[in-house]
RNA sequence: GGGAUCUUAGCUCAGCUGGGAGAGCAUCUGCCUUACAAGCAGAGGGUCAUAGGUUCGAGCCCUAUAGGUCCCACCA
């Protein structure tokens, strides 16, 4: 049965077929195999709340070549895929739910929530799963975990009980930083600091016990009614008075004292700061040198509670309206000044963030992160590109204690039971039978859940089966490769590499490929409120999976950016589809021969040599510029092989040779244009799967040979000494400027490709007029000649035929009725100007003392060659100037 | 305040360790040449932000300046 190829590719029933194809015979799943090098890649794990957008597109591109790369290799390739748990951003997604069908969190145990947010789970959690599949992700979906399935809830258990028993993890009162709206704590990197503008109070403190007043500057009003005391810099001498006295902090009637704290900048304000240490973290660290009460004044939900008086029950922002109105009013109001300034919010609903002190559970960080700086410091763990550890330091350097507990349910609970009794707090797997300090058998758990966080960064090998000892951790772990946006460089990545040290004793992974985000064709980033997002599968659906894969990847370096653009998607789905069609050429005509599994050499004409050296020379730098992360370069040039040299230069110099019946040459071109097709689409199909997989059965079915089952198992191309034909590459190179050259006198005369010429080629180099007498076959048909007569001299040359001029040679080309002399030696001027300057550069060079006595050998010899070359093309030149000038 | 990064053709971007400026799209001119009009053949278009420096040689390295983007940071 003969197999039809559409004339343009469509890749929607393809891309459905092959991928599950690929599902069935398992290619994807990676067992441990000691006879082979694994090569480990685990998937950032999607949110189960999430859908696919450009940036997972994007991410599981990457990872996807990478990992289709490596197992061409021979690598035993397994990506590890999962979802993530995303503890407040689901819990936020299924109240928004439960809220549309009338149900509030509160009326809810929790119990009653779990099951629900379960059930919701199970619901959408596969939705990006089954997506991730559409783009062809090769991910081992036999080993899909889920940051809250029983393996990573017991590495997250394992990891929490020994972290506190060595003393890492510690519950402490510190000051916080807390969503108003979410209700629940989140940790520092959770704080996008928004530039906002605000307004400079500037109040009064009566001094106590004498006239006067000190004058307080603060962008925050309403939290002086937790005010401890006031402060100024102890140098400052317009203070130095004041310093021990007791101020009465208004509309509270309370006295305060004044303190000297160098915290206090001098010129900013009026040098005199109120401090509040139960909501700023600064004046929470004055508070605690100088032992200052911390007044708490405010509600979970940001509103003033009891403490702040007859403010009680006000929101923050009607309770600063409210006491600036008295404040103004009892005169106490200096001025009001305009001024921007930073404010803290939450990532996620935008909410201003509240600094308050709250019993919390916090990792310490001191110990932990300096092997993860070392192991960055000393090149264990490489960033790609490298700039990138510079953020990554950036970081590290400065880490404070990890805040970990979220008053959320949705997540792993916290394991430490306190006793009803005497409220001893026992931090273990399972609750425990009796209080080891009072025997009592009460316990109550802690109420509280583990940031989201805490689970992915056990990842790499939670996901492998630790806290078991399993052959796959043994034999996989440490992963190879991390790909990821720099946005979670602190978020994730950083605290991978900490816990893999701390726990693994071993890092997570070796390298970190950096990417950037995709912005929408103006630049912006791609977002729900601003509805600028583009749709992935609605790409995929409109131009196919590798059009969007390839557009991703394509001109574009690592670690930048890029824009996207339909334009760009297009051109690559039009890639696909020359790649189609050269393949439907090659198998029209292999079908109607057989074709040998091996060539002999001699066989093989200078045309054939040139492609094949040409594809070698490929293999190598393709594979060089992947194993180096650079993808956008190496998928470059495959495109430019496959669409310039092999379908615009090579298929169309094989033609004559395929058309004719009795060529001795025709099976070795058909032999080669297997050949080269093979090995192209090998190397295109980590970035191409479908498209390529489809062409590669289609082609060994009809051929009735077995390379292999699939081309994703198939052997990636190796370099090959045996194809280093320069010899016969730089012949065909000459031959290549010969036609382009006639090609472009034609286009300037205007003579249409119907109208052939003779072609005369003069040159007196034998090796030149052997080259072209070896390449007739093709030069003829490229350069639309009629014949091709190859001589020493212009014997029988029309005076009057025109013709372009290549090194060592003069091209003749006579169109008896159509010449234009004038024309002619226009195009002939131009010619000359351009050597001119060609051999001013090169003369200039040469005559440099410098750069000769300094410039290394094969600079100097090519520069030469490049003398003797324009010299001659010149006077090839000036000689067909004088002839019409005559 | 600290740091990163960018400034290359009309647009969007490549350009790896310094050795005669590239791609895609757009523009212009011819072509339905039996794989492909989602194509073929040609053409135009860039003092590589500016100023210095290092070098025989700089888009690439160094310094400064201008402009843009981003990250971090406790100036109330």
């Amino acid at each position: 049965m003969e197999k039809e190829l559409a004339k343009t590719y469509d890749p929607k029933d393809i891309e459905e077929k092959q991928y599950q194809k690929w599902m069935d015979k398992k290619y994807f799943h990676a067992e441990v195999d000691r006879s082979k090098k694994p090569f480990t890649i685990v998937i950032p794990p999607p949110n189960i709340t999430g859908q696919l957008h450009m940036g997972h597109a994007l991410d599981n591109t990457m990872q996807d070549i990478l990992i289709r790369f490596k197992r061409m290799q021979g690598y035993n390739a397994l990506w590890q895929p999962g979802t993530d748990h995303a503890s407040i951003a689901t819990e936020v997604k299924i109240l928004e739910q439960l809220k549309k069908e009338g149900i509030n969190k509160e009326d809810l145990t929790r119990e009653e929530f779990l099951e629900k947010a379960w059930k919701w789970k199970e619901e959408y959690g596969g939705r990006i799963i089954s997506q991730l599949k559409k783009l062809g992700s090769s991910c081992d979906w036999d080993r899909e975990r889920f940051t809250m399935d029983e393996g990573c809830n017991e590495a997250v258990t394992e990891v929490f009980i020994k972290l506190f028993n060595e003393g890492k993890i510690y519950k402490g009162s510190k000051i916080i930083n807390w969503c108003p709206v979410c209700h629940t704590t989140i940790s520092d990197a959770e704080v996008e600091h928004e530039e906002q503008a605000g307004h400079f109070w500037h109040i009064k403190y009566p001094i106590v016990g004498e006239e006067g007043f000190v004058e307080v500057a603060t962008t925050r009003p309403e939290t002086m009614l937790g005010d401890s005391a006031v402060a100024v810099h102890p140098d400052d001498e317009r203070y130095q008075h004041l310093i021990g006295k007791m101020v009465m902090l208004p509309l509270v009637n309370k006295e305060i004292p004044v303190i000297a704290d160098t915290y206090v900048d001098k010129e900013f304000g009026t040098g005199v700061v109120k401090i509040t240490p139960a909501h700023d973290p600064n004046d929470f660290e004055v508070g605690k040198r100088h032992k200052l009460p911390e007044i708490n004044v405010m509600n979970d939900d940001a509103t003033i509670n009891a403490n702040g008086g007859k403010y009680a029950g006000m929101n923050r922002y009607e309770a600063r309206k409210v006491m600036v109105k008295e404040l103004q009013e009892l005169g106490l109001l200096v001025k009001v000044e305009d001024h921007v300034h930073n404010v803290g919010t939450h990532d996620r609903c935008k909410t201003t963030v509240e600094p308050l002190i709250k019993q919390q559970w916090f990792v310490k960080m001191d110990e932990l992160i300096k092997p993860a700086i070392n192991g960055v410091k000393t090149g264990d763990v490489q960033f790609v590109p490298e700039r990138f550890d510079k953020i990554y330091f950036n970081w590290a350097d400065n880490i404070r204690d990890w805040c970990i507990s979220r008053q959320l349910w949705w997540g792993h609970r916290i394991p430490a039971y306190y006793c009803e009794k005497c409220g001893e707090v026992v931090v273990t797997k399972n609750a425990p039978g009796t209080c080891p300090k009072c025997g009592d058998t009460h316990f109550k758990q802690d109420p509280d859940t583990l940031d989201t966080w805490f689970s992915s960064a056990l990842w790499p090998f939670s996901t492998l089966g630790w806290p078991e000892k399993t052959e796959d951790l043994d034999y996989f772990y440490p992963t190879d490769v991390l790909v990821t946006g720099y946005d979670i460089i602190f978020f994730w990545v950083l605290r991978m590499v900490f816990s893999g040290y701390a726990h693994m004793g071993q890092k997570p992974f070796s390298k970190v490929l950096i990417h950037g985000l995709v912005r929408d064709s103006q630049g912006r980033k791609m977002s729900k409120s601003l509805g600028n997002g583009i749709d992935p599968l609605e790409v995929i659906d409109k131009y196919g999976a590798d059009a969007l894969r390839f557009s991703l990847i394509t001109g574009n370096a690592p670690g930048n950016d890029m824009r996207f653009y339909w334009e760009r998607v297009e051109s690559s789905r039009n890639f696909a589809n020359k790649v189609w069609n050269a393949s439907r050429f090659i198998m029209m005509n292999l079908e109607k021969a057989t074709i040998s599994e091996t060539i002999d050499e001699k066989l093989l004409t200078v045309a054939d040599k040139w492609i094949l050296s040409k594809v070698n020379n490929l293999v190598k730098e393709a594979t060089e510029n992947m194993e180096s992360y650079d993808l956008g370069i190496a998928v470059q040039k495959i495109n430019d092989f496959i669409w310039e040299e092999f379908c615009d230069w090579y298929i169309e110099m094989v033609k004559p040779r395929l058309y004719s019946e009795t060529d001795e040459t025709k099976a070795a071109a058909l032999w080669t244009l297997k050949y080269v097709l093979t090995t192209s689409l090998k190397l295109l199909h980590p970035f191409m799967p479908f498209v390529t997989e489809e062409i590669f059965c289609t082609l060994q079915d009809m051929l009735g040979q077995q390379e292999a089952d699939s081309i994703m198992i198939a052997k990636w191309p190796e370099y090959n000494e045996k194809f280093e034909y320069f010899k016969e590459a730089e012949a065909v190179e000459l031959i290549k400027e010969a036609v382009k050259g006639i090609r472009n006198v034609r286009t300037e005369m205007n003579v249409p490709p119907s109208r052939k010429a003779a072609v005369t080629v003069v040159s007196d180099s034998s090796k030149i007029r052997d080259t072209f007498n070896d390449s007739k076959v093709f030069f003829a048909t490229l350069g639309y000649a009629s014949e091709v007569l190859v001589q020493a001299d212009k014997a029988g040359i029309p005076e009057d035929a025109v013709s372009t001029v290549i090194p060592g040679t003069v091209i003749y080309i006579p169109f008896a009725d159509l010449v234009d002399i004038d024309k002619e030696i226009e195009r002939l001027q131009k010619e000359k100007e351009r050597l001119e300057s060609e051999l001013k550069r090169v003369s200039a060079m040469l005559a440099n003392k410098n750069f000769v006595s300094k410039a290394p050998e094969s600079k100097l010899a090519e520069e030469r060659a490049k003398l003797e070359k324009y010299t001659d093309m010149m006077n090839q030149v000036n000689e067909r100037l004088e002839h019409f000038s005559k």
